[in-house]
DNA sequence: GTCCAGGGATTCA
DNA sequence: TGAATCCATGGA
């Protein structure tokens, strides 16, 4: 059966949080409803005090790519009970109470996540939206919101490398041209999810503007490898302040300390403690 | 280890 | 309101 909308049951889930934590970039409020693009469909989520509600602009048949998308059957308090017991990661888990990790396709999050490095999060979503605009195919959506699909990795990589930095992406064009080439001719990104985390980060970490920190985001947001455990600015500050409040810890002894301390859902604690100290007092 | 590469939002005086 | 700071970094 053809539908434009659905209900969904879901407990502990906080839309607004999970869509603006920096994990996507695509999301915008409109009135009560987010609005965004999953796997080129136009969408529009609406939090319900039970659960989420989808709208969409053209009818489908079923709706697993957006319960995958939002990991609508990822069981949060299970996750969460792996979490160490300590009184810092409490405070956040109970501040950022229903936010959750999302499901996203490989090849956007790979190129949002190219464009992020020293950006802030407003201005990713601002070279996103223009790269969109410019280069993404028109979809149909609801009256008063043009949108667009995200570009595809040919079509990026038919552009100059002037045409993306008129997208303000400055430097961190021509790491996208290249890794848009190479996505397109040569490297598959589907075949990633099935390695192992160590070698599907080796394999991401061959991309041009690709390093640890941002191979572990798309590792954690793409492809749902929940140990990966990237570290930004912002984690950095929450790992010095919170755990190691005195000496200064070098760089290895930092990576052994996420690697065996929060467990096998790393990378769900990393993300209440990235929203955590950035939404905090404000 | 150091330095550099956009530029705009945010903070601060 | 103008200046300074900062940013989901990586590469040379």
């Amino acid at each position: 059966m053809r539908s434009f909308e659905r209900s969904f049951k879901v407990e502990e889930y906080d839309l607004a949080a999970t869509l603006s934590s920096g994990q996507a970039f695509r999301w915008k409020p409109r009135g009560e409803s987010w609005e965004g693009v999953i796997h080129g469909r136009w969408i529009a989520l609406t939090q319900r005090i039970d659960g989420i509600d989808a709208r969409v602009a053209k009818a489908v048949e079923e709706w697993d790519w957006l319960i995958q998308y939002l990991q609508l059957d990822c069981d949060i308090s299970t996750v969460i009970q792996t979490f160490p017991k300590d009184p810092h990661l409490g405070e956040a888990v109970s501040t950022c109470k229903g936010l959750r990790l999302l499901r996203q396709e490989p090849w956007e999050c790979l190129a949002s996540f190219i464009l992020s490095s020293t950006k802030q999060i407003v201005q990713i979503q601002q070279i996103v939206e223009l790269l969109c605009a410019r280069y993404g195919e028109p979809i149909a959506s609801a009256a008063g919101s043009a949108a667009f699909a995200f570009p595809t990795a040919a079509g990026l990589a038919a552009l100059s490398e002037q045409e993306l930095r008129d997208c303000k992406m400055g430097f961190r064009a021509p790491y996208l041209a290249r890794t848009a080439r190479m996505v397109q001719n040569e490297v598959n990104l589907d075949a990633i999810s099935k390695l192992e985390l160590e070698r599907a980060r080796e394999e991401l970490m061959k991309f041009p503007g690709v390093g640890r920190k941002i191979a572990d985001c798309v590792l954690l947001f793409a492809y749902g490898f929940q140990q990966a455990f990237p570290v930004d600015v912002w984690v950095l500050k929450a790992l010095r302040q919170l755990y190691f409040p005195r000496r200064k810890p070098t760089p290895g002894r930092l990576l052994r300390f996420t690697q065996n301390y929060f467990g096998p859902n790393a990378g769900y604690a990393q993300q209440y403690l990235f929203h955590y100290m950035r939404t905090k007092r404000s």
